[in-house]
DNA sequence: CTTCTCCG
């Protein structure tokens, strides 16, 4: 987004020559206008694209916005802002009034009309309909026709930019339509807050101060609950709580009231609370736990759903201890591989568990271990791994990971047709995450990887998708990165040790007696060590924040002259900006590691230069083209719209032997990979990793983050900057997350009663089960005048953050 | 302060 503020405001007035697409449900258009007026090179004609309201041809529109460079279809407008133009001149309006839209009204009515109320006559009957009545001879049903159609003809029109004037993009301005309709104004005016809980997308902040505006009293119910429900969603969305105790959640909501400097009265806050939970638009459990509805069924849901398909067991295959070893020695000969102990016991396991789970740090052989299980289940039940042999049947193993990245990698290793969890279940771009997807796998065998970036909701779409007849392996290490959205199901599933697991702690990736693993293992169990003591393979160079370019690029200089190549170096940063940032450190890599010279063609994309030979990073997914966001590739070639049957600038990029073609607007994907953030690297190892580690990164200083960026590195890790940040760094947890998933399966699979409840609900059909979804599974204490005093006002509530509840 | 998926 911050790319937009690169170009300037174009804009094209012109008339609607034909409407080339419109998807109803957002308005989402394409359109071809002839051009009246513009400030940009357009001839005639031009393409504008945008989230417009049904517009017709023929009409004249000023359309504002940005050039972009479609791939298939060039230059276009895409319009951020639109105008109809209303008849602007006297004779325009009579023309305008008089036409075929107004039935009956002739000529003469619509000059009197003009002579009466003026030029402006047509937006002076849409503010006020009697003003109709200052036109003599003129009869009620006349001027309902001539106000309602011209009303129809502006509402949306009007709404539009009235929501523009508030503040809303384009896209947000549509989405806010499409929910309130012809009501917009009116529900906006009476409550902005409404926003809050309808759209996705407004926060309280921007709600707030359009509630100012309008002048809502400070203690108004509708401004409190708005900022309950959002301080929920800011703890779910944003820290990743599935729940949070009701004072912390009254304290953060009664601080977003009050910061703009508004009393707020405690009580008031308190009601609003027990009134969202009576309401159901929260739930609160335990008297004290505040729930997202959607998160509380998810987790409460997927713990039915386990235990459920535990208890089918018996429909699992059994083999003979002596048939399984026999087939994994077949395996181990096929592979030429020497599987060890632990890892032998992960088949065995494999083979007989409805669930499972199979863990382990990076480099310790998850991914041997699965295309073992995959080849030795194959073997075992005598089928056959060739897709053409299916035609049409199901096939019987499915895998599947949370990122496209991951699947692609799950492909690679196993040579099966690795997905996306959300392909796999069928969730799509309008599914919210409480839906009920009709999809079941229908794989008998399914295998999840990269657990650990699997988010409440994700897993409870996915628990729902598996059939009872199927076995499932969770995948994963605890250690990597949280999901990115809320909960922490792989740790809980763990803890809970409901599930057979199985984890894989051997490392074979790097070399015996490896500093990098020792680091990597005391780290992990909070073992002392030095981390400033130099090995061969490791070391620490103190500097200072402004020192870190100039010592990196005294690092990589000094690698490249020991015939180290790019691909072999990653600098790996937490965060984007500052001058130790992400961004900086890529301007100055890209100096060292691949200088402008006199032949070496370049692409100016913003404020960046794409040079032939740029080591690049791909940032979302381009599945039809086998690259995925976190991809790194090299670009091969730049070339101009004359030199190719493209005929367009074109920018190619190898990925490990996969040339994909980037148009200049796709170059928003891509970005250069000198350095990149230790998110991005989750899931790639390098020989050389360089961090750097300083107090400007302080937020991002934290244990699993760092444990992340060091494990990535193959043969050599050179830290740089400040061996206090890193310290402090690896002690800092990060946001503990509040998630009730852990206990719920505790108490779920603890309780007979509860047992069979959920036998019952297994017998059940479809429906059925649906039904128990919407009602509660666990008994939810609600908010009564006997229980109230159980939600303490807000009295001495200064200091308490969520720490002081882990 | 960073991170994911979904395709109109």
């Amino acid at each position: 987004m911050e790319n937009a503020t690169l170009f300037d405001q174009s804009y094209v007035k012109g008339t609607i020559i034909r409407i080339l697409f419109q998807n109803n449900d957002n308005f989402y258009t394409v359109l071809k206008a002839e051009v009246i007026d513009t400030n940009e090179d357009f001839d005639d004609e031009v393409t504008v694209t945008g989230f417009l309201p049904q517009i017709a041809e023929g009409d004249t529109y000023t359309f504002t916005g940005k050039i972009i460079l479609h791939a298939k279809y060039g230059k276009q407008l895409q319009a951020e802002k639109f105008e109809k133009d209303l008849p602007q001149s006297k004779d325009g309006i009579i023309h305008y009034l008089s036409s075929d839209l107004f039935k009956g009204v002739g000529k003469k009515t619509a000059r009197t009309i003009v002579e009466i109320l003026g030029e402006d006559a047509l937006n002076i009957i849409l503010d006020d309909k009697s003003s109709l009545d200052q036109i003599p001879k003129l009869s009620q049903d006349k001027k309902d026709l001539i106000y309602n159609t011209i009303n129809e003809n502006q509402a949306i029109e009007k709404v539009m930019i009235q929501l523009n004037d508030w503040g809303f993009g384009p896209q947000l301005a549509m989405k806010i339509y499409q929910f309130y309709k012809d009501d917009t104004i009116r529900v906006i005016k009476e409550s902005p807050y409404q926003l809050v809980m309808d759209i996705e997308g407004i926060g309280f902040n921007k709600a707030d101060e359009l509630a100012r505006h309008i002048g809502i009293d400070n203690n108004h119910p509708e401004r409190l609950k708005a900022a309950l429900v959002y301080g929920m969603e800011q703890a779910s969305l944003q820290n990743g709580h599935t729940y949070i105790p009701d004072q912390i959640l009254l304290e953060t909501s009664f601080n977003l009231l009050t910061k703009n400097g508004s009393e707020v009265n405690p009580d008031a806050l308190v009601n609003a609370l027990t009134e969202l939970c009576e309401e159901k638009k929260l739930l609160v459990e335990h008297e004290k736990n505040i729930y997202i509805p959607s998160l509380f069924y998810s987790e409460t849901k997927t713990v039915q759903i386990l235990h459920r398909l535990m208890n089918h067991q018996e429909q699992l295959k059994q083999f003979e201890q002596s048939e399984i070893m026999l087939a994994i020695g077949e395996i181990e000969q096929l592979f030429e591989v020497s599987y060890a102990e632990k890892q032998k016991e992960a088949l065995m396991q494999a083979m007989h568990s409805k669930l499972m789970i199979l863990s382990g740090g990076p480099g310790t052989g998850k991914t041997t271990v699965v295309r073992g299980i995959v080849t030795l289940y194959a073997e075992l039940h005598g089928l056959s791994l060739d897709y053409n042999d299916y035609d049409g049947q199901d096939f019987p193993i499915v895998v599947a990971a949370p990122t496209g990245r991951a699947s692609k990698r799950l492909y690679e290793s196993t040579g099966l047709e690795a997905t996306t969890i959300h392909r796999l279940i069928g969730w799509t771009r309008d599914n919210k995450p409480d839906d009920i997807l009709e999809n079941e796998i229908t794989a008998k065998l399914i295998i999840i990887d990269e657990m650990s970036m699997v988010d409440t909701w994700l897993m409870f779409q996915l628990m729902k998708a598996v059939p009872n007849d199927a076995q499932i392996i969770f995948v994963g290490d605890q250690d990597q990165l949280p999901s990115v959205g809320p909960g922490q199901v792989f740790k809980d599933l763990i803890e809970s040790q409901i599930i057979p697991q199985i984890e894989l702690n051997e490392v074979y990736r790097q070399q015996e007696g490896s500093s990098i693993v020792e680091l990597a293992h005391q780290i992990k169990r909070n073992e002392p060590f030095d981390i400033t003591k130099r090995y061969s393979d490791r070391s620490f160079i103190p500097c200072q924040t402004d020192q870190i370019p100039e010592v990196i690029e005294k690092i990589v200089t000094s690698a490249v002259n020991k015939g180290y190549d790019m691909r072999d170096i990653q600098v790996l940063a937490p965060i984007y900006r500052g001058n130790a940032g992400i961004r900086a450190l890529n301007k100055v890599l890209q100096k060292i590691l691949n200088p402008p010279e006199d032949k070496k063609r370049e692409m100016e994309f913003g404020d960046v230069v794409f040079r032939n030979h740029d080591k690049v990073l791909q940032l979302v997914n381009r599945p039809e083209d086998g690259v995925f966001n976190g991809d790194i590739g090299e670009i091969v070639g730049i070339f101009k719209a004359a030199e190719n049957a493209l005929n367009k600038d074109v920018v190619i990029v190898d990925y490990d032997g996969n040339e994909v073609t980037y148009t200049k607007a796709d170059l928003i994907e891509i970005t250069h990979a000198y350095c990149c953030s230790i998110h991005k690297a989750q899931g790639s190892e390098f020989p050389i990793v360089i961090m750097p580690v300083v107090h400007q990164y302080f937020r991002m200083l934290q244990k699993n983050i760092l444990y992340t960026g060091l494990t990535r590195a193959k043969q050599s890790l050179i830290f740089c900057g400040d061996v206090n940040a890193f310290n402090d760094g690896i002690k800092r947890l990060g946001n503990a997350r509040f998630t009730s998933f852990y206990q719920f399966l505790m108490d779920y699979f603890s309780t007979d009663d509860q047992k069979d409840i959920v036998k019952n609900d297994s017998d059940t059909d479809e429906n059925k089960e649906n039904e128990v979804f919407k009602k509660l599974p666990f008994q939810v204490g609600e908010m009564t005048e006997e229980n109230m005093h159980l939600v303490s006002p807000m009295i001495n509530m200064g200091d308490i953050s969520p720490y002081d509840y882990v």
